[in-house]
DNA sequence: CTCGGAGCCTGTCTGC
DNA sequence: TGCAGACAGGCTCCGA
């Protein structure tokens, strides 16, 4: 579901916790805890307070005071909402947690409780992950990661050398390849590849130093207006205020097959790369 | 090593 | 109306 500035808008929304204290956890489905049973999980969290929230790549995660992080990757349907703690309008723990498990909205998977707010994480299709890691695994993961398009360590001259690593692939599966860029899903890889009006499945080796520039201006120009925007809403993607983005109404080709380019009038085309679907006009892009 | 494909899950939409 | 099949914002694992 969400790509980066999704995963961003989410972010900033989350700043609001920070200093507030956990005080429980709940968990439908222990299974999405990776690295540590859910009640494992549920003992270590209890009584830290949140140091700092932040993203790497689309890792949302909580800092904890006790040096460990929660590391929360949403994948495709996952969400974040986060509401004041008097709205459950309970005075105690106990019975927030009875009336909540009793009538626990469907898809409604894990529950975070802190002193004046309440986390609920939602997922329609079970594949988004929680896991508590110390600095040496959050490390291991920055280690395999690639750069981070919209910081300043992206420049022009990063970015070639980048596509070089990508070698003969096809510049959107490079364009989505956490481990050289990361954040970019499939809806702001077609996008960013009809702003800089290339085709998506261009080999990166055929590339010219004009078309370079162009993918690396329009990552970061796509990307900013996203967030500004505060992300593209397809179906569920919600921020964590459960507020849409507004990116949708900007979509020049993602799902737009078979409707007219709003530039050209040419019909806009799918195809399929690296099994995802892929939009774009063959006319604009070349 | 790289690559393509299956798999994880559930819901929605399309076409017969 | 029913039902099978395709498809969905991500990513990992497996075998060739």
């Amino acid at each position: 579901m969400p790509e980066l500035p999704e995963v961003q808008t989410i972010v900033s929304d989350l700043q609001e916790i920070v200093g507030d204290q956990f005080t429980d956890f709940f968990s439908a489905v222990p299974k999405a805890i990776k690295n540590i049973s859910a009640l494992e999980f549920g003992k270590q969290i209890k009584n830290c307070k949140v140091a700092m929230v932040s993203r790497l790549g689309k890792i949302i995660l909580l800092g904890l005071d006790n040096g460990k992080t929660i590391a929360i990757h949403l994948k495709m349907t996952g969400k974040l909402i986060l509401v004041e703690r008097k709205t459950w309008n309970v005075e105690r723990e106990e019975n927030a947690r009875t009336i909540l498990v009793r009538n626990l909205p469907k898809h409604l998977h894990h529950i975070f409780f802190l002193e004046n707010k309440v986390l609920k994480f939602y997922d329609v299709r079970k594949f988004a992950t929680i896991s508590l890691l110390d600095k040496d695994e959050i490390a291991t993961i920055k280690k395999n990661y690639g750069v981070d398009p919209i910081t300043d360590t992206f420049s022009p001259k990063k970015f070639s050398l980048l596509l070089a690593k990508g070698k003969s692939r096809k510049i959107k599966e490079v364009l989505m390849n956490n481990s050289l860029i990361l954040g970019i899903g499939n809806i702001y890889a077609s996008e960013i590849l009809f702003d800089a009006k290339v085709l998506p499945s261009r080999k990166t080796d055929s590339l010219t130093e004009r078309e370079i520039k162009a993918l690396h201006f329009s990552t970061r120009k796509i990307l900013k207006k996203a967030i500004r925007l505060r992300g593209t809403s397809i179906s569920d993607y919600r921020d964590a205020k459960d507020k849409s983005g507004s990116f949708q109404d900007h979509l020049y080709v993602y799902k737009r097959n078979n409707q007219k380019c709003k530039k050209c009038d040419t019909m806009i085309s799918r195809s399929v790369i690296g099994q995802r679907s892929t939009f774009f006009c063959s006319n604009c892009q070349k």
